[in-house]
DNA sequence: CCATTTTGTTATCAAATGATAAGTAAAGGG
DNA sequence: CCCTTTACTTATCATTTGATAACAAAATGG
């Protein structure tokens, strides 16, 4: 079969699905807080808890960099630092109460902007959708 | 049903999809091409031909941002200006031979990381993701 | 034909980001 | 106990990016 077709769908779908998450994400960012910034709440929010290595290897960053973003970001209380008895060199970070707060507030603007647009979606369609969803977050984005 | 399970998934496949095509995209970037000037040769390639003012809303850069970095990708020979003629103020972006060479091969490093991950897949899956990616891209990311 | 709108450019400045060097403190391994 | 590695920090600098003001040229619409 056409793999080269497939791969075709593949590379628009990610750009849709990039251009959809911006448009969402658009104005639901608070001013204070850096693009950079606010990926990396999104990154917590999502592997909470997670180390600072972590976090630079996922998001591409380098360690000074990183460290430097999360100061800022526990210095505006929205994520909060915690040493491991475990390993004393390790840190790890999750989001404070306030960021905990800034998070729900965004990703609540998003699910509106996504509700509304699963607005006449019948209950079968929406199965269809989990199920689709699924099999990519499995087979493919993993 | 429960809707807001689905937009769970929904933010967490939107995290995926970003982070796979992060790392497929990591090395194959050329270095003398910045992450914003990747990223709209990116968006030329997909949706050629395109205006400067598409191109600056689809982007959320402003015009004398987007303006900028067109000339010094212009500058690289990576793509052209070619004016309308019905309407002389408008600026068709299309990419270059070289920025078509370029993104053919970084496209295609990409797709080799693809199919390094559908290797070995059946028929019958490879029919269900591609009808999986239609129906998400047709109900949720158009 | 003149005012307005659209489309894009140029210049400039502050802020964010990336990259690198040098350092600390804890853990691990012989 | 000492050497090395790991995890992270601090400092510094160049580059990129974002934002704004001021402009030009073509179209549009009375």
């Amino acid at each position: 079969m056409d793999k080269s077709a497939i791969f075709q769908k593949f590379l628009t779908f990610t750009a849709a699905v990039h251009q959809i998450s911006n448009d969402f994400t658009k104005d639901v960012r608070p001013g204070d807080i850096t693009t950079v910034q606010y990926k990396i709440l999104e990154y917590i929010a999502v592997s909470q808890p997670s180390t600072l290595s972590s976090i630079s290897e996922c998001m591409h960053m380098s360690m000074p960099n990183t460290s430097r973003e999360l100061k800022k970001l526990s210095e505006k209380q929205f994520c909060e630092k915690v040493t491991d008895p475990e390993d004393r060199r390790k840190q790890y970070i999750r989001l404070s109460a306030k960021g905990e707060a800034l998070m729900n507030e965004v990703f609540g603007r998003i699910e509106a902007q996504f509700d509304e647009r699963l607005l006449n979606i019948s209950e079968d369609e929406l199965k269809e959708l989990e199920q689709a969803i699924d099999l990519l977050h499995t087979k493919v984005f993993y």
